[in-house]
DNA sequence: CCAATCTCGTATGCATACGAACAATCGACC
DNA sequence: GGTCGATTGTTCGTATGCATACGAGATTGG
């Protein structure tokens, strides 16, 4: 058996999460159509933590700089969260998420578990513990 | 213990996903820094099959339409595959390794495949072959 | 106190990704 | 043999995601 032979695409790590997240975001998409996966990681971080800076809102979130404000922008311009200077530094800009945008997440929570309920459908619960275990130390 | 305090968002497939991910887009293009990821699954799966039509290359490496379009384009761009008219269809586009495109594809195989051992390096070896087997099951 | 350094937000370019719409073509059924 | 539905490749719009570069502001070491 040559080195050809032994590398079977469909058994690497990185094609298999690339094709497991393509199956996760069809399932978001279809519970929650009005935001992404990663705007709602954005505002489920700060309705965890509160209000952040944008960039630490990125770092928080596992997206670099030019990413996090994308989607803050975004966020913004429907207007889920707000942006404000900081008084205490002013390169800072402070995101919160408004009314709407608790609002919106108290009522999407439901649907959020759900996501990761269906995507994780074909495994028993100890198989679901067990892989989200192995997954956080590969982070 | 109320909804929100619940949802852990480290604790979401789809968030982990996401993370490992770009971990191992990362170890990745350190190692193959002339391709990405979906170039390089493109070729492999070329390597395996033989020549494919530009929409099936994609169905076998779970890309639409629209994203194997892309990926091709830039893999003819550098000479690494070429793409030819299926004389039995005239819709048709097929798609093969050039080759240069196969010499790279010898020459990378090792590299493809510390990535792979990189991206499950805090992983026993027992556990690497569970996770992928979970994963696998996700698809 | 001030100069080197760091941080923050911004902007641009490239590469996935998907949905939607479209024209050309093929196949199947009548 | 002609019509209709499906397939193929293309294009457009939107949304990540990273690298890189930049200006404005903050911090720290000397």
């Amino acid at each position: 058996m040559d080195a050809t032979a032994r590398y079977v695409l469909d058994e690497q790590i990185g094609y298999l999460l690339r094709r497991v997240t393509q199956r996760h975001l069809a399932i978001f998409s279809a519970h929650l159509p009005q935001v992404t996966t990663t705007q709602w990681a954005a505002m489920a971080r700060l309705m965890q933590v509160g209000p952040l800076s944008q960039n630490l809102l990125g770092r928080e979130t596992g997206m670099d700089a030019a990413t996090i404000k994308g989607v803050v922008d975004r966020l913004a311009r429907v207007g889920l969260v707000a942006t404000s200077p900081d008084p205490s530094d002013r390169r800072r800009l402070v995101v919160d998420l408004t009314a709407e945008g608790r609002a919106y997440c108290a009522q999407g929570l439901a649907a959020a578990a759900a996501v990761s309920d269906e995507t994780l459908a074909p495994l028993e619960p100890a198989e679901r513990a067990q892989l989200l275990a192995l997954l956080s130390r590969l982070v």
